[in-house]
DNA sequence: TTACACTCTGTACTCAGGTACGGAGTCAAG
DNA sequence: CTTGACTCCGTACCTGAGTACAGAGTGTAA
């Protein structure tokens, strides 16, 4: 996000007096740097339908409610929670409709999913790890254990 | 590898008297069913230079020797274990050279970067796991503690 | 010989989550 | 009025590990 340098917090100040509900507005590139990414990253929110397309005011120049900085930090908090930006747009979608039976169903997927793949991961570091220690314990002579234990073929099935 | 359906063992016989060396040969169809892996994906290993591009004998047909069965197993196994292809390519360059000293560099940062990952994922997990929790033992007229975990938004830096 | 299976080569597409860029239009300050 | 910053829109590019496919050539079994 390096295309805007001033404070996040100027508001673009209405001009035409018609400001019936006067709820600020940012350009995109305020919004972007109020919710600390880059304008094409909204764009890209956009077309994946976690943000709104504001319409287009006059010129072609559109308008962002404020109220979409929170929802650029609800993304980026749920995305720092593991969830993909399809979860996050039905946890969007869910959010203020409070079936929370449905938030906890995509939670609990998150929940199970990310264990899963720690079981994974820690069933493979116990191999390398050991691997690796085989192969700072054994002398030079014999071939490197790790190489070795790679280019055994494991037969999948019919070891006949 | 759904190309191919005659039996991973069938050797094409050398028609030519010439056998000068008779190590036997595949096409790259019985390699890929052999190395149980697709033609595209050997065709991939070779962009990536983890497989040899055999000379093309006569007419532009090439033949593989029946080695590089076990290099695609080398290839599949480190993937098991987390190796990139880059890595991998890496490795099996060292693998004849025997300097374990880079090979266990290697292998000791895949090591590391699996405990990051392993590290990063439980913090992640406990908190996926307390909030939904919370979720399922609080009242139904409080708001759902996920999306409010969600909803409140961190400032990083300069909280001005 | 003819039909079919396979190979070769190059290119494009997939997934996720963006990033980069070009050309045209717009807005605000000096 | 001009300049410069910004916006809009579409499209292309990136990583990693492949997958898909078109069109031409080849190898081989009946």
């Amino acid at each position: 996000m390096p295309q805007d340098s001033s404070e996040i917090g100027t508001l673009p100040r209405l001009r035409h007096h018609a400001a019936v509900t006067h709820v600020p507005t940012f350009t995109i590139g305020k919004l972007a740097s109020a919710g600390q990414v880059g304008v094409e990253t909204i764009r890209y929110y956009q077309r994946r339908r976690l943000l709104p397309v504001p319409p287009s005011t006059g010129g072609g120049v559109r308008r962002y409610p404020a109220a979409l900085v929170d929802r650029i930090h609800f993304i980026k908090q749920a995305q720092g929670l593991g969830f993909s930006l399809e979860e996050i747009r039905e946890l969007l979608r869910l959010e203020s409709g409070g079936s929370r039976g449905a938030i906890r169903r995509i939670a609990g997927v998150r929940l199970q999913n990310m264990r899963e793949k720690m079981a994974a991961l820690a069933r493979v570091e116990e191999v390398l790890a050991q691997l690796l220690d085989d192969c700072e314990h054994t002398g030079i002579a014999a071939p490197c254990p790790i190489i070795a234990a790679l280019s055994t073929a494991h037969r999948s099935t019919g070891d006949a």
